[in-house]
DNA sequence: ATCGTATATCGTAAATTTACGATTAATGAT
DNA sequence: ATCATTAATCGTAAATTTACGATATACGAT
């Protein structure tokens, strides 16, 4: 942004938005995708179903990493990366909570 | 981005990453909860509870009409915006079954 | 008809994001 | 020790986002 102003808005408010960028691109919703049904799987088989390359694959995971949505741990020259189930679960509610007051049909005709 | 390369995503993923970008900035999380507690109102009265521009507010009250959240009629030279609620529970849906499938402990140590 | 108020849009600058090739680092295999 | 493989990081270009002042628009009131 052209100034950054985070910091006259609520940190509950930020850390939502925070998560909700990282959520933004559809590269990272098919990773969580895979993971999620993958149960856990290495770096290379996620590049593999992606149509971007290692160097995005590996930015667009750092991302997801940064917010918590999922942990990687290195194991040889590979990593194998998995959903933070804890985090997710914690983000879940976030959202749920977000959408939560919303029910009864909206004011506007 | 550098390139377009949306086209090579699932649609499905494509539009859940854009609601989620569209959440992905505190003004707009704010916004939706000034909108959830008012049930509705004026678009002046969002400016007073944002430390931002009107022009940069609405640009955000557009973002957010533009994947329909939130809806805005005018009325004279006001404009009068509520939550799109059938829409929020689409979306509401959508986050739910993007985490569900997590559940019982992540799969790394 | 003119004026004031409310909001959207335009133009634009700065920051951030996305993407990728090239390089580096780290490990396992020979 | 050398080589191949895997993944992270660097440098960088292009696109997008964010922010705001200025302007335009639309309406109600006078």
């Amino acid at each position: 942004m052209a100034e950054a102003k985070l910091n006259k808005f609520a940190a509950e408010d930020v850390s939502l938005a925070d998560v909700a960028k990282s959520l933004g691109h559809p590269a990272r919703i098919r990773i969580l995708k895979i993971l999620t049904d993958m149960n856990l799987c290495m770096c290379g088989d996620i590049v593999d179903q992606l149509p971007l390359s290692q160097a995005t694959v590996s930015q667009h995971l750092k991302e997801l990493k940064r917010v918590g949505l999922i942990k990687g741990n290195v194991e040889g020259p590979k990593t194998c990366y998995c959903i933070d189930n804890q985090r997710i679960e914690e983000i879940r509610d976030k959202f749920a909570n977000l959408f939560s007051k919303v029910c009864c049909g909206s004011a506007c005709k």
